[in-house]
RNA sequence: UGGGGAGUCGCCAAGUUGGUUAAGGCACCGGAUUUUGAUUCCGGCAUGCGAAGGUUCGAAUCCUUCCUCCCCAGCCA
């Protein structure tokens, strides 16, 4: 193959089908009219340039999440890889849930992502016109009338998963009749739930979607996109197929919930593509399994929730799973390519483990984010043997991967911020940093042995003790003179910046938020907000090197022996930075061996 | 109980026109390097493919039966 591409990330089911049907020129005759249309605008159009085309549906009533970006990544993924496309298309066939910020906020997301589109940005709602005719022309072939039984009826009649439906009393109206009363269903003479469109197929169908569904249903409501022209509106079942082969999409790929509805949805499009109105070859419906991650939801529902009763700070709060949350964190979208592909694309559920999502962001992070020091829990090391009024700079490389992208100097002086975890006055086993008696090195600095501590009257400690030794600064031939196994981060008291640091933890405390658990009552419904992890959010009050007091909005940096922290996109400023810690640095210390 | 799907190592996941020792990633366990207890590097990690039978020289791949899990009865998407 030209395209050694696909062998760099995994081979999936749909991967295979796509190869196949391009080694097949399943799609060598397709042309394209430069828009969506019905078979008329494309047929007289040049091939379309594109070897397939794909798409990205939401419904714009929500934000997008994790969920979401394994979807958005595959759709994209697969078009750039098999010289193709994918359309973003917002699905707003109901009026009354959407709204035109949600859009916004999707259309930012999805770039977000590293997704472009280019001109094939598309709205379900701008194929209302084309959708009607379709309906007309389904209603004049026979495939569809005006049912005018009440909601609960057609319930009712639908049957149950094991006995058939019941067909109803206003199955056997002729083509003129339906089409009369559609017409008036549009000219809005009839209120919301008078009537409703129906597919007439089978109501004894085993596949309960086959048992006529509805497809047009009166709703006089503003649209966000058509305003007031429509008082009808097309569902999803309906509208879905149509959206899909107006823009020549080859392969439409969607959740797993869906698989019942692809009998309907190769229905409609042959018997559409028989009367003349859609182009060949018509496309496909390929289902693959949807995202579960542990200690976390996922549901758009529970997210809804979560937001309105304040259990989180807004949909972009950075411990929920939502793509606007993730970029407020500060987790890169490099790590959500790298994690899609990591965890693959099949139809069998999965629960993926949250850690292998934060691997995938840690080794984005760390091949792409310079170092800088920051110490998180202050504890003050006095120098004794270094004069109180000399300072010297300490040089640190911005990033050991890449020595280009040059070093930093860090002022050094006889009075330093240690972490307070650094520091044992009785060590525990395996502990190799500072305690009385014992050497370590300050990164970029000197080796200094550990004197004591001072305590406060409660017998807290309050400051650290130690001499350095003076042959020993880092990048000097004496550095190596003496070998220690203790390595710690400091900042030079005089010269920190104190700022503002959120460290996250897990939104819910246990993997499956809201299931049942060993040793719960058997009747007991759980409620997912019962798992909720109460300390899932900490503020402190961080020492910075001062290289980072101009951080800009956004920009993220490894806090050398933290982990990778993200200036605050709406609270940082450069002089008063405030960091999001997006993800710890792996920890084997305590795990085991010592 | 009707229909549609899925079951391969702790978590994912290749492989499924039957053919030598069942890919790979993450996790985990060793060991090496290391001025981040990070990274990197080496090595280990399923006589087993939901279960039981069967066909075959040979089966995760074919047949039979069974088990478990998920989805479907909106004028939501």
């Amino acid at each position: 193959m030209s395209q050694e591409v696909s062998t760099a990330a995994p081979a999936h089911f749909i991967k295979n089908i796509v190869e196949a049907d391009l080694a097949a020129g399943k799609y060598a005759q397709r042309r394209w009219a430069g828009q969506p249309g019905p078979a008329a605008d494309h047929t007289a159009a040049p091939p379309d340039a594109a070897k397939i085309r794909t798409r990205f549906p939401p419904e714009p009533n929500g934000y997008l999440h994790f969920g979401h970006a394994k979807s958005i990544l595959l759709n994209f993924g697969l078009a750039e890889q098999y010289g193709g496309r994918c359309h973003l298309r917002f699905d707003d066939t109901n009026p009354e849930k959407e709204e035109q910020e949600y859009v916004n906020a999707i259309v930012d997301s999805v770039k977000w992502l590293g997704c472009s589109w280019e001109n094939d940005l598309y709205h379900a709602s701008n194929y209302f016109d084309w959708m009607a005719q379709f309906a007309e022309y389904l209603i004049s072939a026979g495939h569809a009338y005006v049912d005018s039984q009440p909601a609960e009826a057609m319930r009712a009649t639908r049957g149950t998963l094991t006995q058939p439906g019941q067909d109803s009393p206003f199955r056997q109206r002729t083509p003129a009749e339906n089409m009369e009363l559609f017409k008036r269903m549009q000219a809005g003479e009839f209120p919301d739930g008078a009537h409703v469109l129906r597919a007439k197929i089978d109501m004894a169908s085993p596949n309960i979607n086959m048992r006529d569904p509805a497809i047009y249903r009166i709703r006089h409501a503003t649209h966000h996109n058509t305003g007031d022209k429509w008082c009808v509106y097309p569902m999803y079942t309906y509208a879905h197929p149509i959206e899909d082969a107006l823009e020549c999409i080859t392969h439409s790929i969607c959740t797993l919930e869906f698989e019942d509805q692809r009998p309907f949805y190769d229905w409609l499009l042959e018997r559409l593509a028989e009367g003349g109105l859609l182009q060949r070859p018509l496309p496909r419906q390929i289902e693959f399994s949807r995202l579960n991650l542990t200690y976390v939801v996922l549901s758009k529902r529970k997210l809804i929730q979560l937001v309105e009763e304040k259990h989180v700070a807004g949909w972009d709060d950075p411990r929920l799973p939502t793509l606007v949350g993730a970029r407020r964190r500060g987790y890169s979208p490099e790590g959500f390519r790298l994690f899609a592909e990591r965890i693959g694309v099949s139809k069998s559920d999965s629960l993926i483990d949250y850690s292998l999502f934060e691997d995938a962001q840690r080794e984005v992070m760390n091949e792409s984010d310079e170092r800088r020091v920051a110490v998180l829990d202050p504890l003050k090391l006095i120098i004794d043997n270094y004069p109180a009024d000399q300072f010297e700079d300490c040089l640190a490389p911005n990033h050991p991967l890449h020595p280009e992208r040059g070093e930093r100097a860090m002022p050094f002086g006889r009075e330093l911020w240690i972490e307070a975890e650094d520091f044992q006055e009785v060590p525990e086993k395996g502990f190799r940093r500072l305690f009385p008696g014992n050497k370590a090195r300050l990164r970029y600095g000197y080796v200094v042995e550990c004197t004591g501590c001072d305590k406060d009257a409660a017998g807290k400690i309050i400051a650290v003790h130690c001499t350095y030794l003076p042959e020993t600064k880092s990048g000097t031939p004496g550095a190596d003179s003496v070998k220690v196994k203790g390595n710690l981060h400091w900042v030079s008291a005089a010269h920190a910046c104190p700022a503002e640091i959120r460290l996250f933890d897990r939104l819910f405390s246990v993997p499956a938020p809201g299931a049942r658990r060993a040793g719960d009552a058997p009747d007991l419904e759980r409620d997912f907000l019962d798992d909720l992890n109460p300390a899932s959010k900490t503020l402190i009050t961080a020492q910075l090197e001062p290289a980072l007091k101009d951080a800009k909005p956004e920009e993220r940096f490894q806090f050398e022996r933290h982990g990778y922290f993200a200036a605050d996109r709406v609270d940082s400023q450069p002089g008063a930075p405030v960091f999001n810690r997006a993800v710890t640095l792996k920890d084997s210390w305590g795990k085991g061996s010592t």
